[in-house]
DNA sequence: ATGCCTCAGCTCCTGAGA
């Protein structure tokens, strides 16, 4: 089974990189089983079912205008699909878990929260206390449990290309990775550092000042996993590839393969 | 340098992203 999560950054414009990615995945003869898309950036009714049809997949889809927005793509129907935070009042969409042959997959949307100190980062970190009392009730009920999505966070130095110059800032504080850990905690694991990584392995470039060609990058996409799944896992990747397109998004899809 | 790109939208600037 092959899970994957890509902040796309507007679903309208990365549409066909997403349907090449996935084809170019089904042509190595290793398809994506489950891909998670954030930052969709569209309502509903906007939304390319057909498309994903088309190329093979079921979809569960939750938009918004302009910001936001979360799907899960996968081969077979997702059940027991739910948007949002259950008990968590949030007006924005973020969050779309479902059920895919036996794996709970849960695609999240983070908020981003600006600056340490903002209204905005406030609003991040009770988002990320009500995220963390879900999961914990989500585990009782489904032991094989995949968290991805983009986080907006770093767990440490090594997810950073300047641990100096961003020390303390927003996706590094320790007030953000403190939740980071929480959700760990509960028993869960970043699938990505359970194997050996080239080193300055980052998930998210800025546009400016040529980030991605410097590798001026943040690993702030991730997979977390429960036990049950951990020795399983075969392989966690960042997949560079689409970020070389020429109208990228800013983050590169993570991929992980589990034995299953 | 409260900028540098990119995207959406009440679009020719602004807010937000990270």
């Amino acid at each position: 089974m092959k899970l994957a999560t890509w902040n796309v950054n507007s679903l309208s414009v990365r549409l066909p990189q997403v349907l090449e990615w996935l084809a170019a995945q089904e042509a190595a003869g290793a398809p994506v089983d489950v891909l998670a898309l954030q930052e969709l950036k569209m309502t509903d009714d906007k939304f390319p079912a057909a498309a994903f049809q088309a190329a093979g997949y079921c979809a569960q889809w939750f938009g918004q205008k302009t910001y936001n927005g979360v799907a899960l793509l996968s081969r077979t129907p997702a059940t027991d699909v739910v948007k949002n935070i259950p008990g968590f009042d949030d007006d924005m969409a973020r969050v779309i878990a479902g059920t895919v042959d036996g794996v709970r997959v849960i695609g999240a949307y983070f908020p981003n929260g600006q600056e340490p100190g903002s209204d905005k980062f406030e609003y991040k970190m009770e988002w990320l206390k009500g995220l963390r009392h879900w999961i914990k009730v989500e585990l009782q009920s489904h032991p094989k449990l995949v968290l991805m999505g983009d986080y907006n966070i770093t767990f440490d130095e090594l997810d950073m290309w300047d641990p100096i110059g961003l020390k303390d800032t927003i996706h590094c504080t320790e007030e953000e990775r403190y939740h980071l850990r929480a959700l760990i905690a509960l028993g869960l694991h970043d699938s990505f550092r359970l194997f050996e990584q080239p080193p300055k392995s980052f998930s998210w470039w800025d546009y400016r000042d040529m980030g991605f060609r410097r590798n001026r990058g943040l690993r702030i996409d991730h997979i977390l996993i429960s036990n049950a799944l951990k020795d399983l896992t075969l392989a966690c990747i960042v997949d560079k590839g689409p970020r070389k397109n020429e109208r990228p998004s800013d983050h590169a899809p993570v991929v992980l393969t589990l034995n299953l």
